[in-house]
DNA sequence: GACGACATACCGACCGGTCGGTATCCTCGC
DNA sequence: GCGAGGATACCGACCGGTCGGTATGTCGTC
C-alpha cells in the first residue's frame, strides 16, 4: 500500500479544530458578525495556523458549508428518506423526531445552520448562494422523489404534486426552525409541526 | 388647549429619511452588516443628526421594526384578513398576490424583512427577539381566529386545528421567502405557494 | 537544508460612537 | 413688536477598538 505524502499528524485534527469552530462561531454570530479572533481564541490556535489552512474568511465559510453543513443535511433529510418504505409517515416522524431533538439539545435556538447562512448570505455572496442553494434542491430533489415513488406505490394519492409539497416541506423546515428561533417558544414550534403533518396526511389517498 | 413643544419642520422628515434609508440597508446587509456609515450618507445627512434622533445603532433597529417592519406586516396579513369572507380563499389570494407582486418588483431577492431581521437578530439581542416574536404571534393569531371563525361558519373543515395551521402558515411564509433569496428561482418560489394552496385547500369541509 | 506547519507582530480600513460647536426656532418678559 | 435666552436640530472632525489580512520568524521532520 502506497504511503500517500503525509503531513505531521497535527495539521488534519488543526484544520478540523478550525472548521468546527467557525461552524458554531457562525452558528451563533452569524457569518458577517462571526470574527475570526473569536475562533481562533476558541480553537486554541493562531492566526497564522487560520491563514495557513484557509485563504480567507469566505474560504472558511464555503468549507463550512461544504465539510460540515452539506453531511448533517444529507445525513439527517436525504440518505434516510432513500430507504424509507412509506414516505409520508417517514416524513411525519423526520419532523417530530428532529423538532424534538433539537429541543432537547438546546441547538433549536441557534435555528438551522443552512438557514442561517441562507438568509444571511445568499443575496451577499455568490459563491454562498450557489453552494446553499444546490443543497437546498438535492434536499427538494430527494423529498420530490420520494413522493413520486410513493405515488407508484400507492401510498400517496395520485393528484399530489411532488414538486409543490416538496417545496413547501423544506420551506416549512426553514419557518419552523425560524419560528424557534424567534419564538423561543415550543409550542409554537410543534404546532408547526402539527401543521405539516396534517398537510402530510393530506397527501395520502 | 396647550401647545405641545414643537420641533420644527425639518426634524421630522430628517428622522424619516434616516428610517427608511436604515431599513434600506439592514434589509441589504443585515443588521450587523449594515453600515451607520452608509447609512448617513445614503440618506444625505451626518453622524451628528443621526446620534440626534437615535440613542445608538440598537435603537435605530429597533425603530424600524417599531415604525416600518410593523405597519408593513399589518397591512399585509393582518387587517386584510380581519374583513375577508372565506378565510381560506383570502389566504390563498394573499399568498399567491405577495409572492407575484414580490417578483415583479424584485423584492423578493432580499428575503422578508421580518424574517432577515429574525433569523440574525433573535438570539443575539433580547430586544430585538422580543419585538419580532410579538409580531409574529399577533401574525399568528390573527390567522388563528380567522380560521376559527370559518369554522363557526362552515367555510373551514370542522376538524382542523387553527393553531397549527396558523403556525405553518407563518412558517411557510417565511420558508418560501427564504427559498427564493437563495434560490433565485421563480419556479421553486410559485412551487412553494402551489404547496401551500394545497394544503389549505386541505382544509376546506 | 528544504519544506510544511504553525507562531508572532503588526497593518490599514472601517466600525460605532463622542463631542465641541453652530444655526435656527420658540418662548416669554416687556 | 421685539430682543434676550434657552432649547432643538444638526454638523463633522475625531476617538478607541476591532476587523480581516499579511510579513516574517521558528521549529520539527524528512
Amino acid at each position: 500500500m502506497p504511503t500517500v505524502a503525509r503531513a505531521p499528524r497535527a495539521a488534519d485534527s488543526t484544520r478540523e479544530r478550525i472548521l468546527r469552530t467557525a461552524f458554531r462561531e457562525f452558528l451563533r454570530h452569524g457569518f458577517q458578525g462571526g470574527s475570526l479572533n473569536r475562533i481562533v481564541e476558541a480553537a486554541g490556535v493562531t492566526k497564522g495556523a487560520l491563514f495557513h489552512h484557509f485563504a480567507d474568511k469566505r474560504a472558511l465559510g464555503y468549507a463550512v458549508v461544504d465539510e460540515i453543513v452539506e453531511p448533517l443535511l444529507m445525513e439527517r433529510w436525504v440518505t434516510r428518506l432513500e430507504r424509507a418504505g412509506d414516505p409520508l409517515s417517514a416524513m411525519q416522524e423526520a419532523f417530530r423526531t428532529y423538532v424534538e431533538a433539537d429541543i432537547a439539545s438546546g441547538s433549536w435556538l441557534h435555528g438551522c445552520p443552512l438557514n442561517n447562512l441562507a438568509q444571511e448570505m445568499s443575496p451577499l455572496d455568490d459563491g454562498f448562494r450557489a453552494r446553499i442553494d444546490a443543497l437546498y434542491d438535492r434536499w427538494r430533489s430527494a423529498l420530490g422523489t420520494a413522493l413520486a415513488r410513493g405515488k407508484t406505490a400507492g401510498t400517496v394519492r395520485a393528484s399530489a404534486s411532488p414538486p409543490a409539497a416538496a417545496a413547501l416541506l423544506v420551506a416549512s423546515q426553514m419557518g419552523i426552525w425560524g419560528t424557534g428561533k424567534s419564538s423561543q417558544s415550543q409550542t409554537v414550534m410543534r404546532h408547526a409541526t402539527d401543521g405539516v403533518c396534517a398537510f402530510l396526511d393530506s397527501l395520502r389517498p
